[in-house]
DNA sequence: GTCTATAATTCGATAGAC
DNA sequence: GTCTATCGAATTATAGAC
């Protein structure tokens, strides 16, 4: 294959992939069809399917994220809470924004291999930088990274797909400053 | 119509209810099928039809829940909190369960109406409740509602619908234990 | 009230020309 | 690599017999 060809195609993946995005974001899994991509993305929907295989390998591709969490073991520990809820602020609502978890909660509702991505990202990523956040058991890091789930995920519910106008209208910094406290609570109290 | 086919019906209409909650909370409302919905409750597909008009006409049906959250301004201003949490898991895992708002959790990331109805649910059913627990603005009620709304949807996704396997293993005091507090500081914290 | 039969769509996936 | 054409399956919804 040619450089040119290899950058067409690469151009085309790209171009698919952020389609996708988009369309599993906004209508999850069932109501996305290889369709409505393939002509998001200006292409024939049997490009899709050469590309991707099938749409549940289309969707794989799509949900694939990284939490790209901070090390929190760098972080002064009265300051862990605001710190976690910046970041996934700043994550979910920076430029350019990215999709990915709001594909993964549009979907994993209704999709059992999306509800396990998400287990996993939570297991793998949320998990070991609570555990390096200090030593602090009872609870187990994992409980602790699963009540912060509760919260941040919910809030993303809340804010992102229902959109809950209380929820919506508030500011950064008004969700840092109602939601800071309660994430350093899950990270630090010490009693279970 | 007879008092015996009016009977009849009824048992009949209640049995597609039934069903129908089970297949929506399970697997939203795209996957459910009218022909799954007919199956289960051992009746022919074209009787939900004729039932309910539309598998959007079902889904509004099954979808219709009342949140029956007690009066809080009868309630000692410090137990606000936990009585809140308590109110939801007993509604949420009470006997006999009750699938509405999980029906509605697992169609709202992909279905507007349902979005919209959820919306409507916390604006009509936990706004004015939370307003009745006391006057303490700012924040308004409605944004109190709508934080406690991201920390208890929140908890439903992870623990229902994702199941999340440390948020799944806690007792039901832990879960009082450790959202109490939060639900307690979003209703009554003073400034916002 | 309950059923059969089917209309009318829509979709994922495949085959194969170029 | 890109496209046309189409298969086969599944769905909602309707029409009408009994």
């Amino acid at each position: 294959m040619t450089n040119g060809k290899r950058e067409r195609s690469q151009r085309t993946r790209a171009a698919i992939l952020q389609a996708a995005r988009e369309r599993f974001a906004a209508d999850g899994f069932e109501r996305t069809t290889i369709r409505a991509v393939a002509a998001d993305a200006e292409i024939d929907p049997s490009m899709v399917m050469r590309y991707f295989g099938s749409k549940r390998g289309l969707f794989a591709a799509a949900a694939d994220f990284d939490l790209a969490l901070p090390d929190l073991s760098r972080v002064p520990s009265d300051e862990l809470g605001a710190a976690v809820v910046d970041h996934f602020l700043t994550r979910w609502e920076g430029e350019p924004t990215d999709d990915s978890l709001r594909v993964l909660l549009a979907s994993a509702a209704t999709n059992a291999a999306a509800a396990a991505q998400m287990q996993e990202i939570f297991r793998a990523q949320l998990a070991p930088v609570v555990a390096a956040a200090g030593p602090h058991d009872p609870p187990t890091a994992a409980t602790r990274a699963g009540l912060v789930a509760t919260q941040m995920l919910g809030l993303a519910l809340c804010r992102y797909v229902l959109r809950l106008s209380p929820v919506v209208d508030l500011d950064r910094d008004a969700v840092v400053h109602w939601l800071g406290p309660v994430i350093q609570r899950y990270l630090t109290e010490p009693s279970g």
